[in-house]
DNA sequence: CGGCGGCTTGATTCGAGTCAAGAACCGTGG
DNA sequence: CCACGGTTCTTGACTCGAATCAAGCCGCCG
């Protein structure tokens, strides 16, 4: 079998060699060893379900191209979409590494999509074989958990417009990374609501003042974005949660009236009115702590 | 260096080993190892940051006995709790995978803390000597992701009433895993409404409705649950996600009213009033995926 | 052309947040 | 043993963001 690598360009495992890479795989031994593995599945078109809810099929599964989502429901069959995949990125780590747990979480095409899998046995055997791959697994997954929490402490904590502004920045981010680089989002706003954790109808609100802000396109129903600056002002975004170390540069910290000076503020800073709210001024616990220590 | 494991018995290392074993490191020479390995340090009490938010100091840290926090901010200082945790929990995985990126997660005590550490080269090596070792902490944080998970589907989509509810039960499941079985959670209000995205009065609102419906205990400021079964039927809470074998019987499915006969229902229900909400109905994708075959 | 999915709008309701006090409780120290 | 000070919990009044309900519209695809 000669190298994968060498033979079928980026066409089709670009995007996965390209993820691997940044995981930290760099032989490339490894890399042919894994893409050697790789079985191309039956594409997966807009809505179907590329993961369906419940036990494994004893693969994984690799999404090669497109937009996807993983995403769970209430018993009510409320949506929660957890994160969005894009090509390269393994879409059910999850039930390789915990089989029984996970049987209420799917993936979802949003757009059509190319799927490759690999059997568990020898993704099992690779991982065996090349350790750092496992480790390389084990940070992807890890970068999905820090989506999740940084999701989690936008739904739970940010008002709509905010919200909907680093979720956009979010998928601006992750597209660039994997060389997508049109300022539109393939998204629908019914995704965007299951995302966000809002209703779409006021998704569809905040979107008109995202426009009339002229951060998103006026003209048209593609959520275009024309204006990166300020939508990542408006949602303080920093894609340093995304871990990726290419064209990141711009993405850092752009406070736009918010204090935090150094990253997080240390405790004990200067106290100031110090009533009781949620924890919300930190300035709470900076004061507790410095009293705590007897 | 004699056998930690027999020596010095459950007093400390007991959560820990619970915890390894129920992950899948079933060897006691790995064990051992691993036992070896740890420090000691300082407790933490109450209140008090485990883990900075920041870069890693160099190690890796694991709650021996208490109730700790893994907790982020927003700019503002507003806190969102991503999940709770308790003894034998690794509270800094994702530093030690993930060193770079998640500067903006820490972990805070909720009650006194014992704290012990590994130095990240020590545990580098033994996963490389014991790759199941590997495995079981891979395994140990997508049990903590999809904890985010279901948080994340909670904060999103359920109001207040449920959303507390399916916190308290995650808690008292968790409790229960490590041999907690008391019905009184040491919470504070103000932590419950960090982790569920709430304001303090809205959670004592939430809280004397859960009085009233003598699901908490009346009496007391404590956090006492005295009505497991309609807490549970009140959240619809499943502990399947937690992944634990042990005893759970009883924490399984227990829909009060709702439908859900199967698990997630499968495309192609009998189709209703088809109109387009957020995703809501799954009939829709339901009908969607059956037509969309084309 | 018809129909459906996705986007918009307006009216209305309601859950949850904010503000502001006050009461209960707990550990501490005299 | 009690008084003090500070958290934590309660309550009430009021506001506001977001959900819901209900149409209507637009553009695409068969």
């Amino acid at each position: 079998m000669t190298s994968l690598l060498k033979r079928s360009g980026p066409q089709f495992f670009g995007p996965l060699l390209q993820k691997l890479r940044s995981l930290g795989v760099d032989s490339d031994t490894e890399l042919d060893a894994v893409l050697n593995r790789i079985k191309v599945r039956a594409g997966t078109r807009r809505g179907e379900d590329i993961v369906a809810p419940g036990r494994s099929p004893g693969h994984a599964t690799v999404l090669m191209d497109g937009v996807a989502c993983l995403y769970g429901r209430l018993h009510d069959g409320n949506r929660q979409i957890y994160a969005f995949q894009y090509s390269g990125d393994f879409c059910d780590l999850h039930q390789h590494v915990l089989p029984e747990t996970n049987n209420e979480v799917a993936v979802a095409a949003i757009t059509d999509c190319s799927i490759g899998i690999i059997e568990h046995k020898d993704l099992e055997q690779l991982i065996a074989q090349y350790p750092s791959l496992g480790l390389a697994l084990w940070r992807a997954s890890m970068l999905e958990a820090s989506i999740f929490r940084k999701r989690l402490l936008n739904v739970g904590r940010q008002p709509a417009l905010q919200r909907v502004a680093h979720l956009l920045c979010e998928q601006l981010a992750r597209r660039e990374a994997v060389g997508l680089n049109s300022a539109t989002i393939p998204l629908t706003q019914m995704d965007l609501a299951d995302a966000a954790g809002l209703s779409i109808v006021h998704i569809n609100r905040t979107f008109q003042e995202l426009r009339r802000l002229n951060i998103l396109s006026k003209e048209g129903r593609a959520i275009k974005v024309v204006d990166r600056e300020r939508l990542a002002g408006l949602a303080s975004f920093d894609g340093n949660y995304l871990n990726m170390p290419q064209l990141l540069s711009h993405w850092q910290v752009k406070i736009e009236s918010a204090p935090t000076p150094a990253e997080h503020r240390r405790p004990c800073h200067p106290p100031t009115s110090a009533t009781r709210l949620c924890s919300k001024p930190v300035l709470q616990e900076a004061i507790g702590s410095c009293r705590q220590h007897r």
